[in-house]
DNA sequence: AGCTAACTGAAATGCACGTTCCAGTTGATT
DNA sequence: AATCAACTGGAACGTGCATTTCAGTTAGCT
């Protein structure tokens, strides 16, 4: 449906198949808060051979990037979204609720993430932080945050706290709100 | 010097002196960035045998529980101080950027910690937490952070963010700076 | 000094993985 | 229907790790 390169050509029907299946495995695992992200359990999941598992994606990195990509594209096109219908200040907060939600029902990701080569996801993370810069620098413009301080250190600062409250499992509504106010109002002109 | 339970009793002199080594080892490697924490890179370090380090403690776990509670106590020791001798909000403004550094410094410590049964870091950690939510209790006394969010809700998410700040390698002057603009200004009564 | 239980560490073991092999199966093409 | 390259998956393999074994060493006691 999405992915660019799901059939490159002369590839036999079942081994496209076979290819979904094992994606939609690893994506469904990686929700799970104590998923065995082990290719053996992708494969029992996918009800495919680990072997077939990772030929179809030339590795298990690639498969996890690849999964991970998925999850995180419908992310990026959010942010865009709101970024063109929404004022700059609406849509950082929005956007960050529903990053914290995403992040914390994926939480497997991160973990993940850690020390994985992952072009795809890389790319996305990146459009990501320039969707969130958008909106900083919008904000900003309507003099709905303070100007003290490094636009790019307001991204990383605003992701990784963003990440961090995520973290607490399950991310409590208390919790998530307490954040968003502290973060929005600190981020204010003073 | 400190840890309580360094010569249990009846053991022999060389025994207690390999087991300060492979502490020792476990504690520097803890604070490098590319770290292997194996037990044969501690062994190495410790210039002993692998099976010498793991007999010293039991197994591997409990040798980083208590290399990390090592390095948690004299934090610990730090937020009494600080609460004692400062006046609440300076104080908790203080530490929160003692602890970035600190763990910005030691930041395989996180990792370890992951799914660590720990109990002697677990315990200190609970501390940690007990001294951070003395300094916001106290700080609210003093009308120096809001009222509308809950206390403990207020510790986790302080805790989690300072957590989230020093991941950042190196946790740069900029971010540090930011982050403690931001959280102070967005914790104060609005 | 001599004795012995405690201690040591190189090597063996066990385990959890990802990856590769290969004999058998199956989709596609004629 | 026949052919065969693509594909499959159970089993074998390789790797990286913590832990255990055991023959040798050593601290501490007499």
């Amino acid at each position: 449906m999405s992915t660019p390169e799901e059939n490159p050509r002369g590839r036999r029907a079942d081994a496209v198949r076979n290819r979904q299946l094992a994606l939609h495995a690893a994506t469904q695992l990686l929700a799970e808060p104590g998923g065995t992200l082990t290719v053996e359990a992708i494969a029992k999941k996918a009800g495919l051979g680990a072997a077939t598992v990772v030929r179809a994606f030339g590795g298990k990195e690639a498969l996890l990037d690849a999964a991970v990509a998925g999850l995180l594209a419908p992310l990026v096109e959010r942010a865009r979204q709101l970024l063109e219908q929404t004022a700059p200040e609406q849509a950082l907060r929005t956007f960050l609720a529903e990053l914290i939600a995403f992040q914390s029902a994926h939480h497997a990701i991160s973990r993940q993430l850690d020390g994985l080569e992952a072009p795809a996801t890389t790319a996305l993370r990146q459009q990501l932080a320039e969707a969130m810069e958008e909106m900083i620098v919008g904000a900003r413009r309507d003099g709905a945050i303070r100007t003290d301080l490094d636009t790019a250190v307001l991204v990383t600062l605003v992701g990784r706290t963003a990440f961090a409250i995520a973290q607490d499992q399950p991310a409590s509504e208390g919790i998530v709100h307490a954040y968003l106010a502290v973060l929005m109002d600190g981020l204010r002109p003073q």
